[in-house]
DNA sequence: ATAATATATGAATAGATGTTCATATATTAT
DNA sequence: ATAATATATGAACATCTATTCATATATTAT
């Protein structure tokens, strides 16, 4: 049974490199996250300060509810934290990775 | 004008932790190609290995032209390169920091 | 030339995603 | 209690995305 012809010949070994399904969805699922501009400025504005939501959709520049709904997203995805006090709800980061996924990013695309 | 009350004095400041507009469009687009579990897999088989289009479709048990096309997507993004060789087309990773990602996105999700 | 194999690509479609709108909840001030 | 402010959330909608199907192109074998 050798159904990939002449090009590569154990496949069994090579699969190995992929992760288990599951791991490979969660994965996806993070880096999705990633994947939209709104949520990356959020990010990168939380990367010094925290800050409260009507605050972040004012300096981006977009309605509150939208930047709530993105925060919903972040939170569920463990990439922020939030602490309330009064009426205001402080968000911040929560992973250390986010800067160095950041900045590893900006490395490519600039390059 | 006080637009932001009592949270935060100097949104002028913080602002500038944003990159600018363009600069944050390529980068989510950039991110949003790891978003995907079928591109994720063929990163990491590609981590090890050139390997041509259709073992890729077999090992991830995808059909050729759905890998195809995320092959396309993942060439305009310059993660991966190719080689022709008669019939085949060898693929291969074109850049030093997707195992850097791959690696640090895997991190968080375990924690 | 014809057939077989490997890859690429456009169109179609189903499902996912982000924003907006309306509205709910919670806290504080009057 | 009422009003004002801050935040969250469900529904609706337009847009985007990933896969499939049909088909085109290219190379090699007969």
């Amino acid at each position: 049974m050798d159904l990939n012809g002449e090009c590569e010949a154990d496949i069994e070994n090579i699969q190995d490199a992929i992760p288990v399904e599951e791991e490979t969805q969660d994965l996806s699922e993070f880096f999705k996250v990633f994947g939209d501009p709104t949520r990356l400025k959020i990010l990168f504005l939380l990367e010094g300060h925290e800050l409260c939501v009507h605050v972040i959709a004012e300096i981006i520049d977009m309605q509150q509810t939208a930047v709530s709904h993105q925060l919903k997203i972040l939170r569920q995805s463990r990439l922020v934290k939030y602490r309330k006090e009064g009426k205001h709800v402080f968000y911040s980061l929560n992973d250390n990775h986010i800067k160095d996924l950041l900045r590893t990013g900006l490395e490519h695309i600039k390059e």
